[in-house]
DNA sequence: TATGAATGAGTTTTCATTCAT
DNA sequence: CATGAATGAAAACTCATTCAT
């Protein structure tokens, strides 16, 4: 446990760390990462990997949280950028904020179905896989309603509901492609959006 | 490599081996799982199992390989049974056939996450969850296809995206069902039922 | 251990298990020979290997003792047939028996090597390969007595100190042979009649 | 594979294991070997080993590597120091070098015997036990080759053929004092000199 | 702070050997 | 006689973690 002498230093450490734990992760899957890879990647020796991180699992816990929060706010920023425009702008606006790139997605679904898996077995990375989901429902949630409100969408969409749905036609549809492997990755947005446009009867 | 003296035991044998290794990875988890777990679940000697599967990872496609067959058998069973029903008969025997019991449901896509996961990185094991992906939205598409022309379901629906949007809807929700924990199981069989229906505009 | 019902049968498959088992050495290396390998070059089970020989270590042990015999008394009848044609022929008879053929003499000193090898730690090997050494000295000391008798050798040899050098020489030049690789088997027969008939001053 | 910090105190630790293998194939033999035995001999744990040599294969060939130099540079030393005093003092010299102790020239004979066989079978080991040979080779080439122009040995010798022929003598000569076991160094070493000298017709 | 060195616990895998049929 | 099935013991190798510097 690094007494922090220098903060941002650390904090600078931490994030390399995650990054190179997440693209380990993201290469080689959950479960085959060792320290040995983060540090590699980090250009660090693995006993700082240690230094910074209790252990092996605190790590990985934290390169979800991480995670959450990068996309997350990466959604909301693009939300309420979008919240003048009417709620069907909005919807596209959080769709493309999670989809802005087939490398990317890729990767963040490849790091995210892992993260799932583990999650059911250690409740602190569970906890930040449902919080990403619950924090996307959020958004959904609020979408929906206006939508609603505005007349877009089909009046009798119980809004927590509907975004349970809207999230699994991201995370199903987003599943297949990547297991498909060579499905482009306009056809996953097209297929997304229209999905989850004729589900909420727009 | 046993030189098979009694097919129907070894078959047995494996069966068994299969099943512990299913139990143990829906327990445990995909990469934590060992062949001493497989072994003790199975009540034989560690040394056994790679007498019936000659490593691991042979040992652990097959399970995915049988328990593709298994779930798909049981819902093309079911489909066919309902067949003179209607489109809607059957769309809901093949929803009820893929949801039969609540720890089943749950130790299913447990392993079946995992089993994406793995996919990814090992094609043998890639090969079995795109032959099961597959195979479900091949009865997707029948039944889809019969309930368009009843007209029961939008007319504009393409059977081929809608089956992956179907199949999406019932990966996702289980999903989100399984990282909840404690939604009870009913909460989803509905869900995804009046998702689905919705989707199709029945 | 085999009750001997019928002892001919017996001892034939005795013979081809210690066949393969040569086979099987010269080919892999005395320490990598599986019991598996024996039985499956022999077309039986690998029980049945255990059902003749109480163990792997008495097969090997007699694998040796076998070998042994063969080649001694192979060289023993050429060094009768030979006898009246004086110790100069006497001797290249010796010498052609223990070099029939490239193929044959590079499997008996892969295979004698290792036993040689063994036979410093297991008693049993070990006195299979004294065995071969002092008999093989037993009819160079008899050629050389004759030679030196009949004035075709240096009268100062003393034959047990003589037929121990003329040993080293067929061991000393055949292992180097055998460690090159690629040298012709001609040029090793010469070079073996040379050195031994220049050390014997004929 | 460790970047190597302090490269002293590194290669020293590799020389220790190096020399704790050797030791222990000289007790159990090449093939009974274990990273225990080592460990334990070195008195580390078995994880340092493979810390320092990538696989038990890369340790056991740097064995032999290392005891190629080490005997190898004994003889050349041996031989330059004895340069000024004949060719006869020299091949004294030679031999005196490659004969230092019974229990040192046992050692290295079970050891060199296990690793000419593996060197049939491991490209990494063949080149070192051939290295061996052809070192030494040179130097008795060398030897010789002043002998004949000296006119102590025979005209008729051809160095090349001649040096193979005294490797011959050593090896085979050691292997069977080494096989009998309870013959005195002292015999191996005049009998070696003379059988050497007979040969070369000093 | 940072790292190389060192280790212990665990995992897959191999194989001689036993046993019931 | 012969074999497939089953096992226990041991081996190489991996890796998170600790520690001295």
């Amino acid at each position: 446990m690094p007494r922090i002498a220098r903060p941002e230093e650390a904090a600078q450490m931490r994030t390399r760390l995650m990054r190179a734990a997440y693209a380990a992760i993201a290469e080689r899957g959950f479960a085959a990462v060792t320290l040995q890879d983060v540090a590699t990647r980090a250009g660090v020796s693995k006993a700082l990997v240690l230094y910074y991180f209790t252990d092996k699992e605190q790590l990985l816990a934290a390169v979800m949280e991480r995670t959450d929060q990068v996309i997350r706010s990466r959604a909301e920023r693009a939300m309420r950028e979008a919240a003048a425009s009417g709620p069907l702008a909005q919807l596209d606006a959080y769709l493309d904020a999670l989809t802005i790139g087939a490398r990317e997605h890729r990767d963040f679904y490849r790091v995210f179905l892992d993260f799932m898996s583990a999650g059911l077995r250690s409740p602190a990375i569970g906890k930040s896989t449902r919080s990403f989901h619950e924090g996307c429902a959020a958004l959904e949630r609020e979408t929906i309603q206006r939508g609603i409100a505005a007349g877009v969408f089909r009046r009798d969409l119980i809004p927590a509901e509907a975004s349970t749905v809207v999230r699994a036609l991201i995370d199903g549809l987003s599943i297949q492609w990547l297991l498909r492997g060579d499905e482009p990755f306009d056809q996953l947005r097209r297929r997304m959006r229209e999905a989850v446009l004729a589900y909420l009867g727009a």
